[in-house]
DNA sequence: ACAATACATACCTATATGGGAATATGTCAA
DNA sequence: TTGACATATTCCCATATAGGTATGTATTGT
């Protein structure tokens, strides 16, 4: 197989510059098509197409009045992007927290002579 | 132009959901190539191209030791991602507001006549 | 009814994959 | 050196877009 389907799923939706630019057009409140080709400059079947994929998803909700169709984001929709990112949280703050104590390490050097078991520093490359 | 490159930024990176499985596993701690596909069940040359997009948008560290290869999850990468979806909380805590606000209203009207001016609910299609 | 307005869809094209198979590269072991 | 082992890369193919253009559809105003 190719690709995954953009519209499967959350992540994939986001993982467009112009779609995120939308929600986050819509996220301060509702708007009509034609806001957003006029906001962002986009063509507008362009738009209408991202809005799609977006609604598809469920990370924007429509609402119909007359010829006019408002947008909004669903927030809510992006909370399991979120708690998912959150869960290595941990994860960088112990990375952050390795690098303090390292430079902290490297500072005690200057004044010591090196006596602790030299710390286990992975040589990347690149 | 067709669909924007997975290589380009770590949203689209993310967009795979092999690859977030991979991040997951290498967020405990490193491992070599083949405990990833032993562990997820993966084609060899497919882990080894999913870390390769993870690792030119700096998903993952990667050190040489002999012959092998030990990857694991730079967490801090993630960060950006998390602070993006952040940036919809207030609005989602809102979205909750309304919701709590709104049944609290609806329960109250079974004492009394409504007297507010009707709460703005746009009636959605679909 | 008719024109204008606001969107959505259809169609076509170029392209960036993701998977699978085969192969190349690099390292260690005997 | 000759293999065995661990990964990476290359090739080929199928496919899901994203953009651009043109067209379809629904609604309003006159």
């Amino acid at each position: 197989m190719a690709r995954a389907a953009t519209t499967s799923d959350a992540f994939n939706a986001i993982a467009e510059p112009r779609r995120r630019q939308i929600l986050s057009y819509l996220a301060l409140r509702e708007r009509p098509v034609g806001d957003i080709v006029e906001e962002l400059g986009f063509d507008q079947p362009s738009v209408s197409k991202h809005l799609r994929v977006l609604r598809n998803v469920g990370l924007v909700r429509m609402r119909c009045q007359g010829r006019h169709k408002f947008y909004r984001t669903n927030a809510e929709a992006i909370r399991p992007l979120h708690e998912w990112a959150a869960t290595f949280e941990r994860y960088w703050q112990r990375q952050l927290q390795s690098v303090k104590r390292l430079a902290e390490e490297r500072m005690s050097q200057l004044n010591a002579a090196e006596v602790l078991p030299s710390p286990k520093i992975p040589k990347e490359k690149v």
